[in-house]
DNA sequence: CCATGTGAAAGCGTTCACAGCG
DNA sequence: CGCTGTGAACGCTTTCACATGG
């Protein structure tokens, strides 16, 4: 077993949202139909994902919704809580800390950094913030694996280089800016203002479409 | 000039950040090296999405810096202002109202919407929170196109179905849910999780990979 | 001479269609 | 008989390589 297709894996934490869910409705089994209609995506895309795990359906049936919610649990890594560093405690860094979302998929964050000295020493939802000075140590001691940043765009990539020189594997960006990691690291992109501008370029294009049409 | 990729369109707004960053470094043409590293994507790439919106490049030179950067915004629809609604002012709802990086790109979050009375009546960064029964209302008064989706994940798709009805035509789901909307309305996804779910693959995969090299 | 613009090739991802199994 | 699992077809995206033109 190989490893999975990136647009494999983006789906997969779709499938198990979709089985939990499956479950709390009573569904003993689902079929491929069922779960392709909850995620959102083609019946086939459903059967060829799961097939790249191995066979876990029976056919004529369907999938076991809670012996395929543990699979994916566990090919997700989910069966293990991760500590995770929050750097940059602004707007969106409150509201990160504080996201029920992660704490309930077993993300914890665990502790918080930020360079403005009056928020060194506060807790935000039960993370206490340190100082920059003090974030090898903290990520040390803390055993923490993952990190978001939620800096300013300007100072991002010296947060990236920070908390992967402190030992981080795992990094989730939300600073408008393209960052570098060492390829070890695993860096994903979340940014806000390009997902508004995405849907501002067809909303436009509708605007202008009309005269522009094939 | 027909519709653009969807996989050029979601880079546009990268290449318009990079081509910001380079004219307050004086750049006055960049050529398309230069433009991927800072976007950090293949230069060929670059060549071939800028060749979809028509010739912008001097070859032998580049790309004048400010020309192409005034073509992108205008592309992307970013010539005008939006008029945003905010539904579910929570946590994540309260960063989003107060994020800079909407409103400086033109995206103004006027109004906000949440079924919690005791948030009815207040503002929260500048916008007014009303009620869920006066969302018809208030989204047609204040003539806004666009909205965010924060609620928790059960009233995902009530939100949506309320702003659609509205006659909003673009929308951002934060929601942890998979939404359904009319075929002319624009709908993108940003779930928090499932990026950390995919990071946590990752990180899995690393630790018990070295069994399982190829 | 140098960097763009672009056919052609290679690589991925999705969808189809059906054989195969419970 | 119904639904899975999958080879094969299709379409989209990326990358290469070079002819073209300032």
């Amino acid at each position: 077993m190989p490893a999975l297709p990136e647009a494999t894996v983006k789906r997969l934490p779709i499938y198990l949202r979709s089985l939990v869910d499956a479950r709390e409705e009573n569904h003993a089994t689902i079929a491929s139909d069922e779960l392709a209609a909850r995620a959102g995506v083609n019946a086939a895309q459903v059967r060829k994902d799961l097939s790249y795990l191995g066979s876990y359906g029976t056919r004529g049936v369907g999938y076991d919704t809670e012996v395929l919610r543990q699979h994916l649990n566990r090919q997700l890594g989910l069966n293990q809580e991760y500590r995770v560093a929050l750097v940059g405690v602004g707007n969106l860094g409150q509201a990160l800390v504080n996201y029920r979302g992660f704490s309930q998929r077993g993300f914890n964050v665990v502790a918080a950094f930020d360079s403005d000295p009056a928020k060194v020493g506060r807790h935000y939802g039960g993370a206490l913030v340190h100082s920059m000075g003090d974030l090898a140590t903290v990520v040390s001691d803390e055993a923490i694996t993952m990190a978001l940043i939620a800096t300013p765009a300007a100072v991002a990539q010296d947060a990236v280089d920070r908390v992967v020189g402190a030992g981080v594997s795992s990094v989730l960006n939300f600073a408008p800016a393209v960052l570098n990691v060492p390829p070890h690291v695993c860096l994903r992109q979340v940014d806000l203002a390009v997902e508004l501008q995405v849907l501002s370029y067809y909303e436009h294009l509708r605007a202008i479409g009309p005269e522009a049409k094939v």
